[in-house]
DNA sequence: CCATTAACCTGACAGC
DNA sequence: TGCTGTCAGGTTAATG
């Protein structure tokens, strides 16, 4: 489910909780995607939430005491806010509950469990295996079109599936690749080497440009994702391409068609006449 | 290096 | 009301 966007609205959410101290976190299975450490309990008791960031799609949560929570959404997942309700109360899929000094508690719901719950040492977050391989993300610093062109330029896989990569960009997934691709007007099947100095430069402000929007609109829910209140995004209303069948051009105002492709078993939207 | 396939899961939806 | 098949904001491992 949720790419950079909406990964980035729980984040910002979930600020509201900085300060506060945990009390406990109770597991109610003991694996996601991967096993869930049991001393997960026993490490963050008493700990205080010191802050909360995201590096691609990944959410950090730091404690005081030189451990990280570390939490992937996967497809389905999401942190729900629990701060007006009976403590005891949960609801189905609420793998984990962390409760909060204040009365508060957030909780870990993901019904296809492919998300990830961790705890890893703060200082090891750079070496751990969630994030050595990974590549920049959009908004850090060094991500430039320079990083992109050099990173892609020699590939000759589809600029979709770079796109997807985590390995080179972190934090796009499918449906913004797909939105990002259509406001550069570049072609999906485009491979990396055929992809010119300017088209990068165009790309690169498209990365920045829709994820930028989707943000603001607190990303995009389509049936699983919702803010930590429950809230929904609304920037599925400013889809073009994803899950559309035609697209009214601004030159001419003519409809153009939108088609539906497979690429490495996902599904990628596009229209032939704009994108080339 | 790259594409393809399958695997991990549940739930929603269409069609019969 | 079923049942069946398909599809889904992600990632990874195996195979060719």
């Amino acid at each position: 489910m949720p790419e950079l966007p909406e990964v980035e609205t729980t984040v910002l959410d979930l600020n509201r909780f900085v300060g506060l101290y945990i009390r406990s976190i109770k597991l109610n299975r003991n694996n996601l995607r991967y096993p869930i450490p049991k001393n997960i309990t026993i490490i963050t008791k008493k700990s205080k939430i010191q802050s909360i960031n995201r590096i691609g799609k990944y959410i950090i949560i730091n404690l005081n005491n030189l451990f990280s929570l570390i939490i992937h959404l996967g497809m389905s997942g999401r942190i729900k806010s629990y701060e007006f309700k009976d403590l005891n109360y949960r609801e189905k899929h609420d793998h984990v509950e962390i409760f909060l000094t204040k009365d508060k508690k957030i909780t870990f719901n993901d019904p296809r469990r492919f998300g990830i719950f961790d705890i890893i040492k703060t200082e090891k977050i750079p070496n751990s295996k969630y994030f050595n391989k990974l590549g920049l993300d959009p908004f850090d610093k060094k991500f430039s079109k320079d990083y992109l062109h050099k990173k892609m330029c020699k590939s000759s896989a589809s600029i979709k599936s770079l796109l997807l990569n985590q390995k080179i960009i972190s934090g796009i997934g499918n449906i913004y690749a797909c939105e990002i691709l259509f406001d550069c007007k570049i072609s999906p099947l485009k491979t990396g080497k055929n992809i010119s100095n300017k088209q990068y430069l165009l790309l690169f402000k498209s990365i920045k440009k829709i994820l930028k929007l989707a943000i603001k609109n607190k990303g995009s829910s389509l049936k699983d994702y919702k803010s930590i209140d429950g809230i929904l995004g609304n920037y599925q209303n400013n889809f073009l391409v994803y899950n559309k069948k035609s697209i009214k051009m601004k030159r001419n105002n003519k409809i153009a068609k939108i088609i539906k492709i497979n690429q490495g078993n996902r599904s990628t939207y596009y229209c032939p006449t704009i994108q080339k």
